[in-house]
DNA sequence: TAACACGGTTGACTTGGATCAAGCGAAGAC
DNA sequence: GTCTTCGCTTGATCCAAGTCAACCGTGTTA
């Protein structure tokens, strides 16, 4: 390795993808580990990928080896049957991984799409697995963060299994704030950065529902909605809705 | 330790828990260890627990510290809302991992339920990270599992989210069948453990629209029921069924 | 042996959300 | 600057599944 100046070597690690300095370390896989720790998982984060707006981080069926943390934009999962029909499995924004359906048969199961221009760090899974044999707090996160899809998941079906559309959406509404706001921006303010469809997709209903289900929380005045961008007036009124419908 | 003669040790060996000599060694969790690697496992996997019909296996809310391998019977998950809605988020049998859920806040988030007296394995979590920092192979076997319940949870998410009523009834009559031959008993003929309000719950369906599905099913000769005895006449009759019925 | 409880089946009816259809506004293409 | 497209909204109608209710069979209790 040619010798660097105390500069150049700065400049580097400004540059190049490093946990040490992202600002969305203690969202991510370097929870609670040590500045030592973290300066080992930034040698295995080493690479940046841009993914545009529109384009797949992956397919199903594609082979799998990284999983992917989003850095910057949005993205949703999504899964489809022979017949046509598909799903939104979920929406991630930074700090969230990706593409832990993978590790199961070393095949993609699902599709990751960029809704919005973004940019993950890939993460090579083999080298995860060998650095988490060696630092323990990492292997303890990273379980930690498989169990959570795990939970969320369950709310889901939870969602889908027991509640009515506007059920539906005011839990979509308020996961979603609570994303943002632990994430440093307006839990009442926000742009969604998906369809009318792709909401119906994930909340097992109609983009037609979705828009009706919008237009009356802005009646009710629980929301004001223009097209993308969302204004929660009202949190607790959406929490009470979610809370005492019966199916 | 007092000394022990051949016979003792070879009756212990029998009578304890040890994944070496389990039959469901190719299902659970030692799958693709050494002999030698398993008799470690064997030390961790020590403490067996039987459970009543109707008796929990844990209850959300309960602290977490271990996950339990299903060694015989039948089990059910489910999640419970504030309001009393609830929802049955799995089934799991003979080879199968319950708790992994509790892994995510040290608490379990979910109770899991006895269909049948049952009996599991405890594996104490801490201890298998710690064996899993030593065994590759374990640690990557745990992890294709846990990757395995999240794509499982998504088939369940694409289920509820886009399929008719028959079309989860016979998704998940299909699921069973392959469950029950993979464990090496007749894919053509069982008993239901559950009742047709767990199905239902499970399915996002009311008792009565089960009740229904199984009688058109009956009718068109797909199966024949009587109560909790099954028996699949025509299983590509009901993957036809599950694929070509648009929502 | 009766009676009770529980799970399951079936019928009649109701309804929430799907479907079909028209129209509108914002953003990108030319 | 106009046209086209795409996403969204809203109305009218329809239907799959929910609700309510009666009844049946089986297994358990008194």
């Amino acid at each position: 390795m040619p010798p660097q100046t105390a500069v150049q070597e700065v400049l580097l690690s400004v540059l190049k993808t490093a946990c040490s300095n992202c600002n969305l370390r203690e969202l991510c896989l370097p929870v609670g580990l040590t500045v030592d720790e973290m300066q080992r998982l930034d040698d295995l984060v080493s690479t940046r990928r841009r993914v545009k707006r529109g384009d797949h981080l992956y397919r199903a069926g594609q082979g799998f080896d990284s999983i992917y943390a989003v850095r910057s934009g949005f993205f949703k999962t999504d899964v489809l049957l022979e017949d046509g029909r598909d799903q939104v499995t979920g929406f991630q924004m930074a700090g969230e991984l990706l593409g832990l359906d993978g590790i199961s048969t070393e095949h993609h199961t699902c599709n990751a799409i960029a809704l919005e221009d973004s940019e993950v760090c890939s993460i090579p899974f083999s080298r995860l697995e060998g650095l988490s044999r060696e630092i323990h707090n990492l292997q303890h996160h990273f379980h930690k963060v498989m169990s959570r899809e795990i939970v969320r998941d369950h709310g889901v079906m939870m969602l889908l299994g027991t509640m009515r559309a506007e059920e539906r959406l005011a839990a979509f509404l308020l996961n979603l704030s609570q994303r943002f706001t632990s994430r440093g921006f307006s839990h009442s303010e926000f742009y969604l950065r998906m369809t009318r469809e792709e909401i119906g997709s994930y909340l097992g209903l109609k983009l037609e529902t979705v828009s009706r289900a919008f237009s009356r929380f802005q009646e009710e005045g629980f929301i004001a909605v223009q097209q993308k961008h969302i204004r929660i007036l009202d949190i607790p009124g959406l929490k009470r809705l979610m809370n005492h419908q019966a199916k």
